[in-house]
Parts: structure tokens; sequence; C-alpha cells
DNA sequence: CTATCATCCGTACGGATCTACGGATCTACG
DNA sequence: CGTAGATCCGTAGATCCGTACGGATGATAG
């Protein structure tokens, strides 16, 4: 056997055939992960938390906003624009920053505006 | 100065205050993104995806369920499992994964449940 | 036209993460 | 007991990712 190839019948047949039948394709998955590996970055996830409330940043404001250097926000918004999150506006010698207009809105619902609270309520609800 | 230290003056000092107001803290912002790089992950998601819908599974049946080798779901689990996302039940030799009680409401409701869709109509609706 | 500022780009380094493999456990079964 | 199945664990190698640095670019001011 090339690796490990155990377990040729299923313990559960039904249950397997009910999560094969509703799961994500391998494909849509990567595709997801890939978007969410975007923003499970503590710099990039509070450029986009400060570029959604704030319109429009240059990189020195969104730095001096994060209290990151601009190395950091510089590589951060590199690799958001990149990946055609984020836009950019050219004034003078400054470089402004956007939120794409097609900013996946359920990323900016669900992860912007309420997914924060999961870090203070996964036992304790005060 | 020791490294990037430019920009003393904000270009727009209303906006940067405006996000640093509303922006979680450092710490906040680490927490949930080390949380959302647990399910930033295909064959994890996946993993999450099929017990969301599935209640219960043991490994070998996830691997099948999944289409993956056992390894990548035994290594997958192992992380959730560290992390407490999951948890496991014994019953002989075959063990059991489900997610745990206090598995994160919003990220199963959002992330899990409504979050496959971005993948497929930022700009493109088929 | 030169100095300076805001920002980008390429690169090199270090650390984290994933994969793959071999072996250890524990259970069931005869 | 001894064997086979299911899963876990440790580890080594490959790979990915963020950080830091130096220099390039383009724009403004003098």
């Amino acid at each position: 056997m090339t690796a490990t190839a155990a377990h040729a019948h299923p313990v559960d047949p039904e249950r397997v055939a009910h999560a094969r039948s509703r799961l994500p394709s391998l494909d849509d998955a990567s595709r997801l992960t890939s978007l969410l590996s975007l923003i499970a970055d503590p710099v990039r996830l509070r450029i986009l938390y400060a570029l959604d409330v704030s319109e429009e940043l240059c990189v020195g404001d969104l730095a001096l906003a994060l209290g990151a250097n601009e190395d950091q926000v510089s590589y951060g918004l590199r690799v958001l624009r990149t990946s055609g999150l984020v836009l950019t506006r050219k004034d003078g010698r400054v470089v402004f920053y956007r939120l794409a207009p097609d900013f996946p809105a359920p990323l900016r619902e669900h992860c912007l505006q309420q997914l924060v609270d999961i870090t203070r309520g996964p036992a304790a609800q005060d």
C-alpha cells in the first residue's frame, strides 16, 4: 500500500454519505480558506476594520491608527491589494486605501462586524 | 530612528482617531485571528463542516467523507482537538469526534453555514 | 534640479505550519 | 496469548509566511 489505506468500509455509512453530500468541494473549500487566510492575520484584520469604519486611509495614517510600523502595514496592504480586497487611489505622493467595492459582503457583515465577540464569549456570556 | 518612523503628523487626523477608537485591540484581534487560522485550512474547514452536519464521526469515516488520507485528517483533528474546538468519545477501538459544545456559535452560523457562498459571488454570479 | 517625503518592491532570514513516515497503544477477536 | 485493526504520537523534511532591511520610484517644495 502506498500510505494509510486502512478503513475500507465505513463504521457509519449513513453519516459518511450524509456528510459527503453536504460537504463543500475541496475546490470551494480552498477558495474559501484562501480568503479566510487573508483575514486571519492581526495586522490585516485590523487594517480591514479600520478601512471599514473610516472609508479611506493612507498607509501612514493606517500605521498610526493601528500602532504598527509602516513596514507591517505596507506588507499587509500589499497582500490585500494583490488579492483584490482593497483598492488604491493616489493623490500626490500619498496613496489612499479603501475596501474594494466588491469586498465580500458576508465577510464584512459577519467577520468584521460581529466576529470580535467570538473571542469573548465561547463559554462566558457575561 | 530605529525603523520606519516617518509620518509624524496624520494626513487625516479625524479619520485616524475614528478608526483608532473603533479598532479591536491587538490582543482581541490576535485571539480572533488565531481562531480564524484554525478554520482557514481546507482539511480542517471540511472536517468542521462534516461534523456540523453529521454530529459525530470517526477518523476513518471522516477521511472517507472528505476523500482525504487519514494522516491529513488525523493531523487536522489533532490541531482542532488541541485548540478545544472538537471533542472525542472513544468506543472500543474507534474514536468519534464531534464539535465541542462551546464551539463558537457565530463561527458556526456564519462561517460554516453561510460562508461558502462568498467564494461564488464576489464578481462572478455565474 | 536637488533634497525630501510617502510609499512600493525585491530579497533574505527565521519561525510557524503541513506532510509523511515509523512506531507505540489500545481494543477486539479467535 | 497472538494477530490485526484504528488511532495517536513523535519526528524529520519541505514549504509557506511574516518581518526587516536597502534601495527604487514618483511627487512636492525650495
